[in-house]
Parts: C-alpha cells; structure tokens; sequence
DNA sequence: ATTCATACTGAACAATAGTTCAGTTTCTGT
DNA sequence: ACAGAAACTGAACTATTGTTCAGTATGAAT
C-alpha cells in the first residue's frame, strides 16, 4: 500500500481543511475532537498542530478559507451585475445559479455560516455588516430614484430586507421539518424570492377600494 | 457566617437552574464547566449530580423551566387576545407589555433561545412548530376573510412572517452593534413592528399610477 | 548519492471536565 | 430531644481532549 503522496482530495493540509469545515459545520466547533477531524481527513493527529499550531489555528484557517470563498462569491455577483443592469429577477437568477453551482458543498456552507452569525464570532459580524451595507446602499439608490413610499421606515427597513434574506439561511433545518425539503432546493428558492418581492413590492393584503375597509 | 438555608435566590437547586440558564445562554452548553456554574450559583460541584444526575440532567432541567416560561408567555398572550379584539395594534401592544414585564430576564431569555435554534433541540423545533401553526392560523383566519391577496404565495408567507418575527431575535447582537442599541429597546421594538405591520400592508414601493412605469 | 527541508506519524503527556462517594450539615416530623 | 431524610460538600477518580516531540518518510536541490 503505496504511502499517499498527493490524496484524491490534496494533501493532508488541504484534506484537513476541508473536512474541519463539514464538521464544524455539522457539529459545531466544539462538538468535534481534533482526532475526529485527523481519522476524517485519513491523516494523524500531530498534523494539525504540525500545519496549524492549534486547534484554534485550524479554525483560523477554516475561518479564512470560508471568507475567501465568501468574498469570490460576491465579487462574481458584482460583476455578473455590472454587466447586465440589475433588476429584481436578474439578482434572483444570479443567486439562483451561484447556489447551483456550489450545490454540492452549499449545505456545509450554510451551515457553517449559520453557525458563525449565531456564534456571534467577529468574522461574522463583518460579513453581517457587508450585507448591511449593500442593502443600505441598494435602499439608497431605489430612494435617490422616488420608488420607495415615503411612510416607509428608514431604519428598519434593511434590517427587514436582511431578515427575509438570511431567515432561510438561519432556519433551514426547521424548514427542512416542516416541509419536508430544503429551502434552498432550486424550485423552492425561486419561489420564495418572487414571495419575498412580492411582499417588499405590493405587502400582502388585499388594497382597500379609497380609505374604508 | 451563618450557613445559608435560602440564599437571597433560593435554594441551591433553585439558584443552580437560574445560572445555568444565563451561563448556557452566554457562552453556550459547551462554553461552560460544571464549576463555573457550581461556584456561580455558590453552591459545590457535587450538588450538581446530587440534583440532576448529570450536566445533561441539568441542561434538561434547565430547559423544562424555558419552556413553562414560555408556555406562560403564550397562554397570557392568548388570554390578553381573547379579551380585546385582536388587532395588529394590540398585538403590538401586547407583545411589549409582555416584554417590559420580562426585561430583567429578557436577554438571556432570547439568548437561549437562539442557541436552542442553533443546536436544533427537539424542543426547539418544538417550539418554532407551535410558532408555526400560530401564523399559519392567523393567515388562515385572513384568507376566510378574504383580506388576502390573491397572488400571495401561501406557502412562503408564514415562512416569511416568522423571518420577520423572529430576525430580531436571532440577529439581535448584530443590530446592537450596528444601531448601538438592542432592538428589543421599547422604542425600537415599537417601531420595528409598526414597520414590519406597514410592510405587511402595503409593501415598501410607491403605487404604479395604474400599471406602467 | 547526499543533504536539507518539509510533510507526516503516533505514543506519551498534561490539562481539563464530568462524575463519584463518603462524610457533614440542615431540615422536618414526632 | 431525637431520628431519619434530604441538602450539601469537596477531594479523589476517570475519561476525554489538546498538545508535544522524537522519529520516519518524501521530495527537491546540490
């Protein structure tokens, strides 16, 4: 049996990464044994402290690789933006095929991003406070050009906007039991995101004739 | 020094359920020791598995006391609703009145919860399933009197309802730093639902005159 | 070929955390 | 007062977990 050189999966270092991040993500940081993780990854355990230094270094590491592809996302959603000019189905036809194409490691990824905003790590919050700027801005921009009512509330309105964007994110699993599927199934997001603009655009009552009933 | 019978806070069995429930709140299930919540309750670390046989007794416990508190919650809300009319106003109403009288415990209380959702307890699921069936009732009761839109997607709306309902409460550490206050701020909480209820109504985008534009 | 750096191993180590239990104190009923 | 039960203590125990380190294997440069 041929020592691995190079693994189906990279080296022990990338195999190490990689798996740390499916199962912080399915059992959360402290939930998984730097043993778990080296038997995971087909590798010892004196290898993490070897590539990482710590275990805290191999979340480091994890942090920082999620971030990378975090950022690789929305620059590819910026740019598939600038290209054509932006309208509501546009961005849901963008996210649609982003999530499509990650389809495979998307629930990890879900799920180690839900983890990171309801463990209220500092990374997190940056990314929480990424997402808040470009709603901010994109609240900006539809004011600048009249289309929003004015009796709306400026301060809650993005959060509002944020909550209706991240709720699937944050309660898929409770979803996934209600339902039966995930929300994140192709069909279902497209629905839900008309649902959501149709709400944002028009509420969800039925408009009364003048003023009365 | 006279050995404490009850402490200002009760009994050690009393006391050790109340801190447990903040410490777990704070720093999670995980994030705290036997003795830190033993020495923070003053009590010692043996009355912990005299009591409850175990730190998992405990946390169930723990959980049991959340629960009650929370079925008190929505058996007040019940009973204030069938006095009054149910409007959205005294929904509002209620709900802050409910929190004012809760304030002390309010944060913790929310933070326990969050993490409940996080760790996908059963009896979180438990819980977010009662808050389902709750809207699921409420749109029922408005589709029978036709105040629904007809283009509303039934099944993504409850959904939606609760990312509204519940965004705060999930991402609450995350306003605080953005706004600098707690969105459970009396103030806020008011305006947030008057937002929310408008967004519920009439959307956030200006009428078409009839359809173009 | 030899050397050096780097990846990698795994047994041993040390710290931590949950649990046990023999003993002590406090409370309650008689 | 007395006895039995229950609350409570804390040192010792055990299992787990992160870390260390001396040694091995591998690959590239000289």
């Amino acid at each position: 049996m041929a020592k691995r050189s190079v693994n189906e999966a990279g080296d022990g270092r990338t195999r190490l990464i990689a798996t740390a991040l499916r199962l912080f993500a399915e059992k959360g940081f402290d939930g998984v044994t730097v043993r778990d993780i080296a038997s995971a990854s087909d590798v010892s355990v004196g290898l993490i402290n070897h590539h990482f230094g710590s275990k805290e270094g191999l979340r480091a590491a994890v942090d920082e690789q999620f971030i990378r592809q975090f950022e690789e996302a929305l620059d590819w959603g910026r740019k598939t933006e600038e290209n054509r000019q932006l309208t509501s189905e546009d961005y849901a036809a963008t996210v649609d095929e982003w999530i499509s194409r990650h389809q495979d490691t998307w629930p990890d990824t879900a799920n180690y991003f839900r983890r990171a905003l309801l463990e209220e790590s500092d990374w997190g919050y940056a990314i929480f406070a990424r997402f808040y700027a470009i709603v901010q801005q994109s609240i900006t921009k539809m004011d600048a050009d009249g289309v929003l009512g004015p009796q709306v509330d400026r301060l809650w309105l993005p959060f509002l906007m944020m909550y209706l964007e991240l709720g699937t994110l944050l309660l898929d699993p409770y979803i996934q039991r209600t339902i039966g599927k995930s929300g994140f199934e192709t069909d279902l997001w497209r629905r839900r995101h008309r649902a959501y603009m149709d709400l944002f655009r028009r509420g969800a009552l039925v408009r009364a004739r003048s003023s009365s009933v």
